[in-house]
DNA sequence: TCTGGGGTCCTAGGACCC
DNA sequence: TCTGGGGTCCTAGGACCC
């Protein structure tokens, strides 16, 4: 029978994701304290944690908190091989499942009963073969929200599975530290300290006039929609991510702006590279910038049709750049990046043509296109630009 | 305690249009 | 000549997540 309002989400969440990838992968590490990351920890084990060492800290608090550890330096495309085998695991259990990041999904398993068995047998074969088949640890939580199957999955870590039941979410949420509701980070937490609150069922007391006060409207009605438990939003396939960037440390010595000009030149390679693989074109490209005091500022520019064309991007950052020079040269600069956001404004615009089938029927049918919408003019354009990148028909603004 | 790299969403102000 | 309200888009920044 269908019960309305059964625990059937589960949210699936990779322990200790890239140091159980390193263990896995190395029987040496295993039942060590393993850190994944030099300058900065990307990830811990449970070994490594038990001594205080957290996701983010500084590579030197990191080593003094725990000098026994085993610091790796990270094998991103092991973790991302690890992440691909852990969602076929994912979509072999339930035909709806969203990611969250590289280790972590939300499965919605309802109306599963019958084929795959109860939302507990369900996770907790999940467990079994993620264990099986991928060789990792995962902890499942199991509730009747999104929301509060990741709060039981953070409370059943590691290497859990724990079901909150409908009658007993309350009185599952309400003891909990307010840091456990997602959205609550540094900045909110101390907020709500500050008024002394610290639990959730001490938020759910306060009416919704007084957090939208403390916190603002939307990050105010969130929390108070999560404290008493209300969380209406689906399990969403086929989420499509709407920017694409990459950064690029610099260090703390002055770069000649000849050096910055290269790491920009290979950033903007690397993002346009990826949005031609991933078919997507953008139209607002955005310069990010640290300094040396650790503030940051970003910087903008919306081009008038989408792209994915390496010149246009590069054009357009290398210009933000040198409308941000004189705070470069007064703080100096430890990071820039460079990221292209407005992904698909128009999806009709997304006229991608990989190098293997640039010929013929699929370039003519494409090149219609462009000039049904932009003029003949624009295939002129799309044409040389094509063959120059042999890859997409880019649009680009005059 | 000094800090990586990848993202998401929200807010506020200004420009511009009707 | 001065003035309204509503809507969209763009830019910059902030908070948060893994």
């Amino acid at each position: 029978m269908f019960v309305f309002g059964a625990a059937t989400i589960l949210h699936a969440d990779l322990d200790a994701f890239y140091a159980s990838v390193e263990q896995r992968d190395d029987p040496r590490l295993r039942g060590r304290p393993v850190i994944v990351g030099a300058g900065v920890v990307l990830a811990a084990s449970y070994e490594a944690k038990a001594f205080g060492v957290r996701t983010a800290m500084g590579g030197r608090q990191a080593r003094r908190l725990c000098p026994g550890a085993v610091v790796v330096p990270p094998r991103m495309s092991a973790y991302a091989e690890a992440s691909k085998a852990a969602f076929r695991v994912f979509d072999d259990s339930s035909p709806l499942v969203e990611g969250l990041s590289i280790d972590e999904a939300f499965l919605d398993v309802r109306g599963l009963e019958r084929i795959s068995g109860t939302p507990t047998e369900i996770a907790a074969r999940l467990r079994r073969e993620v264990r099986e088949r991928v060789g990792l640890p995962i902890t499942v939580g199991v509730a009747r929200t999104k929301f509060l199957a990741k709060v039981a999955s953070g409370v059943a870590k590691p290497d859990g599975l724990l079901v909150v039941p409908p009658d007993r979410e309350l009185s599952f949420l309400h003891p909990l530290p307010v840091e456990h509701l997602w959205g609550v980070g540094p900045a909110t937490a101390r907020k709500l300290h500050e008024r002394r609150i610290s639990t959730v069922g001490e938020v759910a007391r306060l009416p919704e006039t007084v957090l939208v006060t403390i916190l603002g409207r939307a990050a105010g009605r969130h929390l108070y929609a999560l404290a008493h438990n209300r969380d209406p939003r689906p399990v969403v396939v086929g989420r499509r991510r709407r920017s694409i960037g990459s950064q690029c440390a610099l260090g703390r010595s002055r770069k000649t702006p000849e050096a910055v000009d290269a790491v920009l030149v290979s950033l903007v390679d690397r993002v346009t590279r990826r949005m031609r693989i991933a078919g997507r074109v953008g139209r607002t490209v955005v310069l990010r910038l640290r300094f040396g005091d650790f503030s940051r500022v970003t910087r903008s520019h919306t081009l008038p049709l989408p792209t994915a064309h390496t010149q246009t991007v590069l054009l357009t950052a290398q210009w933000l750049l040198s409308c941000a020079k004189p705070e470069i040269e007064r703080r100096g600069l430890t990071l820039v990046g460079v990221a292209v956001a407005n992904l698909d404004d128009d999806s009709s615009l997304q006229l991608v043509l990989p190098l293997d089938r640039f010929s013929g029927t699929a370039l003519d049918v494409a090149l219609d296109e462009v000039r049904r919408r932009f003029g003949s003019t624009a295939v002129t354009r799309a044409v040389l630009l094509g063959r120059e990148q042999g890859f997409t028909v880019p649009l680009l603004p005059d």
